[in-house]
DNA sequence: GGTTGGAAACTTTTT
DNA sequence: GTTTCCAACC
């Protein structure tokens, strides 16, 4: 190959890029440069083999990263801008949006988030007469979610259930779920999916359409797929067979969410005669770090043989530190962040706090204002998620389509205009009846029944509606939402609030505006936006897409959240049993939920460069009240060779006795259990280094003069052997390290 | 019929 | 800590 770009690749990497006819599994490693591979082996496609750029589809799961191989893929060949690059959900979009009438949808169908879900279930529950507190809206969504990932139908689930009264209730939801959506001319995220796979079972041209357009498709985080996922590539990719997947096994953590990590353990039966391409060489983390992601991943079971290594040089070694509470962990935590970057002139945004649950960021954020380090909270409750936020769309979508019964019943007295709930239960009645909307109905209030004294009120509802509407069709989105927020008196329910929480909401509505002009001002095509382009576009983003790299602040993150991410130091906190793991997949018994959370750790620790601090806290604040927890047993899988840097200063390790008995540690590193430990004492200094379980050997099996094997330093002579209260201390002269000083139960040596 | 404030109950992770 | 629920008020 004569371009100058492919030189870069290693072996192994250039044999994916040039792999391009039939299926090839890429099993990448984390930091092993999948996302160039895929760029490169675009680029090669069109640049060498003369593919059209129109031919290649590429495929992701977040926007984010959507958004990067889209802006490497333009800076790499010639209309790159024509290779369609985008996340599973928009691209469905983009066909639903085409041919989604063959199904019997309108073409400006509106998608909803789980809180319109949840409205729905609320509805449907309604309307069968059923108790919402036997059946719980999270629930039920999340099962409703399970069966569209699993593509069975209400019809489906309800021949399932047999006889078994509550499974056949919550099919019967299921059913009713989605004539309610259907009536919405609404569809859900799940349903992006489902619908587009219906679609091309059914619609056979629609099909072969798109199996010419896209000859080569390139699928990303592959082992994050579920199973409408696989069928919708399956179907896309059955036709000519080109399709290459990147995925990492040892990455899959969104089982939860319907993946299903079969779909990458047996790609290789479902594409008879696919190719197979390891990439284990890591350019992100030093050794010491991936040392500790392999240690710790070994622990699983079902998944395939990796080994990741680097080049990258030992580095610093990883650290642990338990701290008294889980206010000390952050308090330590920021300062050492706040320490690096005066001192030593370090940005921001080279640090990354990580955490299992969203619930731990508030720990960390306080810290952060009270010290004032600039930081970004990604995650949590998403910005389009905030009831103001939405409380404004839902306006939008009502003056959109008028069909959206949920968003309109949302608005409909936000904010207050004396419109209850026993009002809204009439006019929805009515328009059952008469198979009209709800915003129908309120158009007629005065035929429904019941309603008089609310009637005036409908009317300026109405009129307020009709009069957005009209605005509409003229003003560009920013000026509109300006517009809803003046002419609701929208501002005026904020004031009640506390001033500083009311303050917030405002600059979010704001901000709202300001993203509204910025789709306005990036629109690509021709024809020119309109509403629901815009609404689809907030539909499907998520926090960590709009994270930008240039503005300097540390960043505070969920695990999930962080994964395709990297930073030169990660703090990892919280490593405690029943946090993380979390306690439901301790309680739940099933193996498989201690491994996606090994997986998550996994991730965790991939995502550092140069440094990685692991740490825990001995007590926390867990929804209001006091909880003390063990060391996570992630940390004790942790290897010894990590620790080492420690081992060789004598101050810490006389501290680590001084402070921790060896009851202690038994306790530690017992299962999660309820029984409380006496209260730690809330400003003890930490303790450095990781506190092993120190049991004294009664013998040692190797003697002064033998041979012995450590994991880190390699082979040496044992030349003295201490008797310590606690312990033998032995003394090594190593062939590679020279002569050490170590504790017998830490070095775990072996004679040779 | 609608609003409001306080008590109770629930928080794993999210495209 | 935060969202939902209920009962007393308007």
């Amino acid at each position: 190959m004569e371009n100058a770009i492919f030189d870069t690749l290693n072996d192994r990497q250039r044999e994916a890029v040039l792999c391009t006819e039939g299926p090839l599994l890429i099993l990448a490693g984390a930091g092993a440069g999948k996302t160039r591979v895929l760029t490169h082996r675009i680029a090669y496609l069109i640049d060498e083999l003369g593919v059209p750029p129109y031919e290649i589809m590429a495929i992701t799961f977040t926007n984010k990263a959507a958004e990067e191989m889209k802006s490497r893929v333009r800076s790499m060949v010639d209309f790159g801008e024509s290779v369609w690059v985008a996340t599973f959900h928009s691209s469905c979009v983009k066909i639903l949006r085409r041919y989604i009438d063959r199904l019997g949808y309108d073409q400006d169908f509106v998608i909803y988030d789980t809180d319109d879900g949840k409205a729905v279930v609320r509805q449907a529950l309604k309307a069968l007469d059923l108790d919402p507190k036997m059946f719980k809206e999270r629930a039920m969504l999340s099962l409703i979610s399970a069966w569209k990932n699993e593509m069975i139908s209400p019809e489906e689930a309800l021949s399932d259930a047999g006889f078994d009264y509550r499974k056949e209730k919550e099919a019967r939801i299921y059913a009713s779920y989605e004539r309610l959506l259907r009536k919405n001319n609404a569809l859900d995220f799940d349903d992006l999916l489902l619908k587009t796979v219906e679609l091309f079972r059914k619609e056979k041209d629609v099909l072969s359409y798109y199996q010419n357009r896209f000859r080569y498709i390139m699928v990303d985080e592959y082992q994050d797929t579920n199973t409408v996922q696989f069928e919708l590539v399956y179907l896309l990719a059955k036709a000519h067979r080109n399709i290459c997947v990147v995925g990492d096994d040892d990455q899959s953590i969104y089982r939860f969410r319907g993946a299903d990590i079969r779909n990458i353990l047996e790609f290789e039966e479902k594409f008879p005669g696919a190719k197979v391409v390891k990439l284990e060489q890591n350019y992100r983390s030093t050794t010491s770090i991936l040392d500790a992601a392999n240690a710790v991943i070994r622990h699983n079971r079902g998944r395939k043989e990796k080994h990741l290594w680097s080049e990258n040089g030992t580095g610093a070694a990883v650290e642990f530190r338990e701290y008294g509470s889980g206010n000390e962990e952050a308090e330590e935590i920021i300062r050492k962040v706040a320490r690096e970057t005066k001192l030593r002139g370090r940005s921001f945004k080279e640090f990354a706090v990580l955490y299992r649950t969203n619930a731990q960021s508030r720990l960390f954020e306080e810290r952060c204002i009270a010290m004032n380090i600039p930081y970004r909270l990604v995650g949590g409750v998403n910005f389009y998620q905030r009831a103001e936020i939405k409380d404004l769309l839902a306006y939008l979508r009502t003056v959109a389509t008028g069909r959206d019964d949920v968003a309109v019943r949302r608005i409909i007295n936000v904010p207050k205009r004396g419109i209850g709930d026993t009002t809204v239960e009439k006019l929805q009645l009515y328009a059952a009846e008469h198979g009209i909307s709800l915003m129908d109905a309120i158009g007629k209030a005065g035929e429904v029944p019941g309603v008089s004294r609310a009637l005036p009120k409908l009317q300026v509802f109405a009129h307020l509606i009709g009069e957005l509407r009209e605005e509409a069709k003229t003003r560009p989105f920013d000026d509109l939402i300006r517009l809803v927020i003046e002419k609701t008196g929208y501002y005026g329910t904020l004031t009640e609030l506390e001033k500083e929480k009311a303050e917030d909401k405002k600059e979010n509505l704001q901000e709202l505006i300001a993203k509204a002009k910025d789709f306005e001002v990036n629109w690509e095509d021709p024809e020119p936006p309109c509403l629901t382009d815009f609404l689809e576009e907030v539909a499907l983003v998520a926090d960590v897409d709009s994270m930008s790299e240039d503005d300097d602040r540390m960043l505070l993150m969920t695990l999930h959240s962080s994964k395709g991410l990297e930073f030169p130091t990660v703090f990892l906190a919280g490593l405690e049993e029943g946090l993380f793991p979390s306690y439901m997949s301790i309680d739940s018994g099933d193996p498989m939920d201690i491994e996606e959370e090994r997986r998550l750790c996994y991730v965790g620790i991939t995502r550092a460069m140069k440094e990685l601090y692991i740490s825990s806290a001995r007590s926390r604040v867990l929804r209001g009240d006091l909880v003390y927890n063990n060391v996570s047993r992630f940390v004790r899988e942790l290897p010894d060779s990590v620790w080492s840097e420690e081992i060789k200063e004598p101050r810490g390790f006389s501290n680590r006795f001084a402070s921790r008995g060896s009851d202690d540690f038994s306790r530690k590193f017992n299962k999660f259990s309820v029984e409380k430990p006496e209260p730690a004492k809330p400003r003890e200094k930490p303790a450095f280094g990781l506190s092993f379980e120190i049991k004294k050997a009664d013998a040692l099996d190797y003697g002064i003069g033998d041979r012995v094997n450590h994991q880190r330093f390699g082979e040496g002579v044992v030349k003295e052997i201490l008797d310590g209260a606690k312990d033998y201390e032995v003394v090594i002269d190593f062939d590679d390290y020279g002569e050490k000083h170590l504790f017998a139960s830490f070095a775990k040596l072996v004679k040779i």
